[in-house]
DNA sequence: GGGCCCGCAGGG
DNA sequence: CCCTGCGGGCCC
């Protein structure tokens, strides 16, 4: 890192150190990383002229970072790319296309020594050792994001890159990037989960080990849904949620943990994701299916969803703030709305949120898809994304003049966020930086010791205080028939169960062959998602025969996932090599192991491998599971 | 993609 | 009992 005094300029083009605009002629670029800074503000800044194009900024002068630097290769890597960058006689596009060569995109020469190299027995240590550095800050990728193109960055080293650009292109091979994903870029997990596959691996620890995401299917959908005629017609509308999976009662605060969870005895872990607000509800994490904030004014608040429904929410991941609910008007039948109409005050659900506030009570937070402007959302339906504090709240005037309460929240949980690369969960983090707190009225802080706190001899988040007593009965139980009782795969299985479970195609639900990460970032086998629209492909180049074609054309070329427009990603989608990489090395480790396990094992015969093939098949939700199951018996 | 409108759960 | 609500399918 550089010094504290030298910073950057963030992607306003506003300097970190002055807080000020800086203007263009106080304006320089580094060469190697491209990033903007304050020549004002810097300790030290270029001497003269010439000095100006070939500068390289603190953070990549590697001058003030000595111990930041993973390997000497990648130290290496700079030099490369420096001497290209010089290079006079090639011109931008030859320059791009020998940087892609050096960092491992696409060109052909690269590839095969690739190959090779993963084939030599250092598996995936040697993926770590430098393809899985984000070529603009070369430090280990944290928070990737992923290009159409194929390539993969950090969140912030991404949107530093493309905020001080004109024309959005990717920073290794320049192809445009779309302007949906310039806005809004939304973190890849599945390479999240690549990575931490990667990093473990390379510490010797089994990929087992790992707590994997899940995505919760529909398997036994409700008892007693679908209470009326137009409920029953028009599907899941106007359903009630159905039975809870979970045996804790609505005002249970904290991590539901395996002894609440008698169907998987797991308890709900974090990033396990739902199809909806009504799946997410069945597992407890957030009982409320339509409001956000899960509380009792005189209690406290159990849990919040951000789902986008206030523009006042600001989302950083480890922390965020959220709006409080109330001020608009429901008029007409309505459930929600986009406008204010009055202020919001610190009653009810907002009170609660105050009381948890006081208290230092852990708060459970989900997060839908439907929150489009976080980078944190996940791609598809509703993730729980474990516990934060709220350290702080307040009023302020919202963006739409009205006041609104604020809250600020701060991620405390022992299992890492769905968003890091990291192994491990949080540990207590100083207080950000809030601006708008120099407008607030009403401030509330937490008074006394939370009640839900870090432990240093434990090293983990715990109560430190005895949780609030439930006043009420726990959920309606009888959750043992729900979930069947499943045997404990082997331990390949086990490890093949996750690779699956992370690296599954979408659409043929297997381990994704050549991985394409869509602009929406979600991840499919190349193959799979051209052949899903085969015959379909490149109309919308060819045909200038008027509107109504184009757009018949574009219509069908959805993402099978979240209906997102991939016509232009189609035409020539790049496969992520870097994913691809480590899913071949995984699979390669646990084919050895699999095959050592063979060889240990020499009595049990051929049942063995198709018994735990059953066991990892049982595991997969087969495609008609999502088929909602109406119980005649219940609705009379 | 935006508006409409509904059942339903839970707070008070 | 009434009020509220960061859903969700459908229709356009």
């Amino acid at each position: 890192m550089a010094e504290p005094s030298d910073l950057p300029c963030d992607a306003d083009g506003m300097c970190m150190v002055c807080k000020q605009k800086a203007l263009e002629s106080d304006t320089i670029t580094c060469k190697t990383c491209v990033t903007p800074w304050h020549a004002t503000c810097l300790t030290a800044p270029p001497k003269a002229l010439v000095d100006v194009a070939q500068w390289d900024c603190p953070d990549c002068s590697g001058v003030s970072q000595p111990a930041a630097k993973p390997a000497a290769d990648a130290g290496g890597l700079v030099e490369k790319i420096r001497a290209i960058e010089s290079d006079a006689s090639l011109t931008d596009q030859e320059k791009a296309k020998r940087r892609q060569q050096l960092l491992g995109g696409a060109g052909g020469g690269g590839t095969d020594e690739q190959k090779q190299r993963t084939n030599e027995g250092g598996g995936v240590l040697e993926i770590l050792g430098d393809k899985f550095n984000c070529s603009i800050c070369m430090q280990l990728l944290e928070r990737p994001v992923s290009t159409p193109c194929g390539h993969n960055f950090c969140l912030k080293c991404f949107q530093k890159w493309v905020g001080q650009q004109q024309k959005k292109t990717c920073a290794i091979c320049r192809k445009a990037i779309p302007p949906k994903m310039a806005m809004e870029p939304r973190i890849n997990s599945v390479m999240v989960m690549a990575i931490r596959m990667a990093k473990l691996s390379q510490s010797g620890f089994s990929v087992g080990t790992l707590k994997v995401h899940h995505f919760i299917h529909n398997q036994d959908r409700p008892d007693k849904a679908f209470t009326t005629e137009r409920a029953q017609k028009s599907g899941k509308a106007n359903a009630c949620s159905g039975k809870i999976f979970v045996t804790i009662p609505l005002d249970f605060f904290g991590p539901i943990t395996a002894e609440n969870d008698p169907g998987r005895n797991l308890g709900v872990m974090v990033g396990e994701t739902w199809e909806d607000r009504m799946e997410c509800r069945q597992w407890g994490a957030h009982f409320p299916h339509v409001a956000g904030i899960s509380g009792q004014s005189d209690h406290g608040a159990q849990s919040v969803a951000l789902s986008g429904g206030y523009e006042d929410d600001e989302d950083c991941g480890d922390w965020f703030l959220y709006t409080g609910s109330g001020g608009r008007d429901l008029s007409g039948n309505k459930r929600t709305a986009k406008n204010q109409s009055f202020d919001q005050k610190f009653t009810k659900q907002n009170e609660a949120l105050r009381v948890s506030c006081r208290e230092g009570y852990p708060v459970r937070v989900v997060r839908s898809h439907k929150e489009k402007r976080s980078s944190y959302a996940p791609q598809a339906g509703v993730r729980y994304d474990g516990i934060y504090r709220i350290e702080k709240c307040w009023r302020k005037a919202g963006i739409q003049g009205f006041k609104v309460c604020r809250y600020l929240f701060v991620r405390c949980d022992n299992e890492p966020a769905p968003w890091t690369s990291d192994n491990q969960g949080d540990r207590p983090r100083p207080p950000p930086n809030v601006p708008e707190l120099k407008h607030a009225t009403d401030t509330t802080e937490r008074k006394g010791s939370p009640a839900w706190d870090y432990d240093e001899e434990k090293g983990q988040w715990t109560w430190k205080k005895p949780p609030p007593e439930s006043r009420r009965t726990p959920g309606d139980g009888d959750v043992g028939k729900i979930s069947k009782k499943r045997k404990l795969p082997s331990r390949n299985g086990y490890v093949k169960e996750k690779l699956l479970k992370e690296f599954m195609c979408l659409i043929c639900r297997k381990v994704m062959v050549l991985p394409l990460t869509t602009p929406c970032a979600h991840n499919f086998c190349k193959a799979c998602l051209e052949g899903a629209f085969a015959g379909q492909s490149f109309v919308k180049q060819r045909t200038c025969e008027g509107r109504r074609t184009l757009r018949a054309q574009k219509n069908v070329m959805k993402c099978p996932s979240c209906t997102n427009d991939l016509s232009d990603f189609l035409q020539n989608p790049q496969v992520n090599r870097e994913l691809m990489n480590v899913i071949e090395s995984l699979q390669k480790e646990e084919e050895a192991l699999e095959a050592k396990d063979a060889e240990e094992v020499v009595d049990s015969e051929s049942d063995d491998e198709s018994n735990r093939d059953k066991a990892t098949e049982g595991n997969i939700p087969a495609e008609n599971d999502e088929k909602v199951v109406v119980d005649d018996s219940a609705a009379h």
